[in-house]
DNA sequence: ATGGCAGAGCATAGT
DNA sequence: TACTATGCTCTGCCA
DNA sequence: TGGGACAAGCCCGGT
DNA sequence: TACCGGGCTTGTCCC
């Protein structure tokens, strides 16, 4: 009666991929047996205690028994998880019943994980061991489809294990990919999607439309042309662009339309192209940064018309911190150079003041004309420049 | 980014 | 059996 | 007048 | 954020 009992709850609740994996781990267990009582314990499905316990309380055998299942904290402990750190997250995975953590990590291995990779990956997203064996394979395969090599995911994995763990919907990542395909993206921007993005993969099918659609509607307000084409594009120059939310990308479009007089087309165009990047920046943080950057170009005599400029072909700008931005600024105006090089060149706020100022001083030896030669010259990579730098002190030499 | 957090929805426990 | 409380998972959002 | 060697400038995209 | 360098075009000096 009882053992009939225990059977059909087997039977219902284990799926076929823990089912299979049981077996493989009745023979991949003795190596490490020495640590364990007996196989099943490390398995973490205690059937003897269960057996002993259910007629008797049902309650403790269920896995909302309020504590934690101590055989899984041993198993994960010996495993070299971070338990602590697991009990911070993910505090209700400790306490289930049936867990898989064996069959992942020798789903994992298999892949070419090390111990410490996998130990690191449960640490960090517990939950990844209540996937069975089945539904791991379905997934990978899924991911396979993206990338050349397991390696390559092992790697992603490693990074950010919630990207491939959060969700335990594969239908819908297989919808994903299609609706990303679909788009237009090819092999190659789905490929850096995936690497750069995997959160993106584990939204919602319909969320990942509604960024799309609000893309193209976007365009379609901005009196764009191809409104698919303006979608992809700006996926493509923001890979990000996925996980925010629509209300984020609209506050940030709306804010920047109404803030200097950019007109429709000026706007599509920085949205599609290099400013693509400034969707992500927060609300506020945006807000901030376009007021303390026009206050003190506004300080420095700028017009308004030069705001703009400066933003539309140097978007990066609106990055940096108004401080860095600030006393990036007047290190380069307390050498004598303009506002209006600045604006010619941009480029050179890409460099820390630091870097700027060491190489004012090394030119400012060499009596380099600034007003003759323009400031190319500080926006190249080191190499270049130390390289040029030699090519002058020769030519002074002379 | 990724880790934290919140809300919705679901399953189970408890009465 | 019906209803409530509790706890967990999933999804989406934030910075 | 042609052409080739070398430097500079410019535009990218990639960490 | 800060930094790097590939690859392409243009300019210039010399034979």
């Amino acid at each position: 009666m009882v053992s009939r009992h225990v059977l059909s709850l087997m039977t219902m609740t284990l799926v076929p991929g823990v089912r299979a994996l049981w077996s493989l781990h009745r023979t991949s267990v003795r190596a490490i047996s020495c640590f364990v009582a007996s196989p099943t314990h490390l398995f973490s499905v205690d059937i003897p205690r269960g057996l002993c316990t259910i007629s008797a309380n049902t309650s403790e055998l269920k896995p909302l028994a309020g504590r934690e299942n101590e055989l899984l904290l041993e198993s994960l402990t010996f495993m070299g998880v971070d338990v602590k750190m697991a009990r911070q997250r993910q505090p209700g995975v400790l306490r289930k019943f049936i867990t898989n953590e064996q069959g992942l990590a020798n789903f994992l291995h298999g892949k070419g994980a090390s111990r410490k990779v996998v130990a690191s990956i449960i640490s960090r997203y517990p939950r990844a061991i209540t996937r069975t064996g089945e539904h791991l394979e379905q997934r990978w395969a899924l991911w396979r489809g993206i990338f050349k090599s397991d390696q390559e995911i092992i790697n992603i994995l490693d990074r950010s294990p919630e990207s491939f763990f959060r969700s335990s919907d594969n239908d819908n990542l297989e919808k994903n990919i299609v609706f990303l395909s679909s788009l237009g993206l090819d092999a190659k921007d789905l490929h850096r999607l995936l690497t750069t993005a995997p959160r993106t993969f584990s939204n919602s099918v319909e969320l990942n439309r509604q960024m799309v659609k609000f893309l193209e509607d976007m365009s379609a307000e901005l009196g764009g042309q191809d409104h698919r084409q303006f979608a992809k594009a700006v996926i493509s120059r923001n890979l990000y662009i996925l996980i925010r939310s629509t209300k984020r990308v609209k506050a940030n479009i709306d804010f920047l339309k109404g803030s200097f007089n950019i007109s429709d087309p000026e706007l599509l165009a920085l949205l599609q192209g290099t400013g693509a990047e400034i969707l992500d920046l927060s609300n506020e943080y945006l807000k901030r940064n376009l007021k303390r950057l026009q206050e003190k170009m506004m300080s420095l005599g700028c017009q308004k018309a030069n705001v703009k400029k400066l933003i539309i072909c140097y978007p990066t700008v609106l990055f940096i911190g108004p401080d860095t931005l600030s006393s990036k600024l007047d290190c380069l105006l307390k050498r004598g150079i303009s506002m209006a090089q600045i604006l010619e060149k941009p480029k050179v706020l890409e460099y820390s003041t630091q870097n700027i100022t060491q190489r004012l001083e090394e030119l400012t030896k060499l009596q380099y004309d600034f007003k003759k030669n323009g400031i190319n010259i500080l926006d190249m990579s080191r190499k270049r420049f130390d390289a040029k730098l030699e090519r002058l002190a020769l030519l002074s030499d002379e």
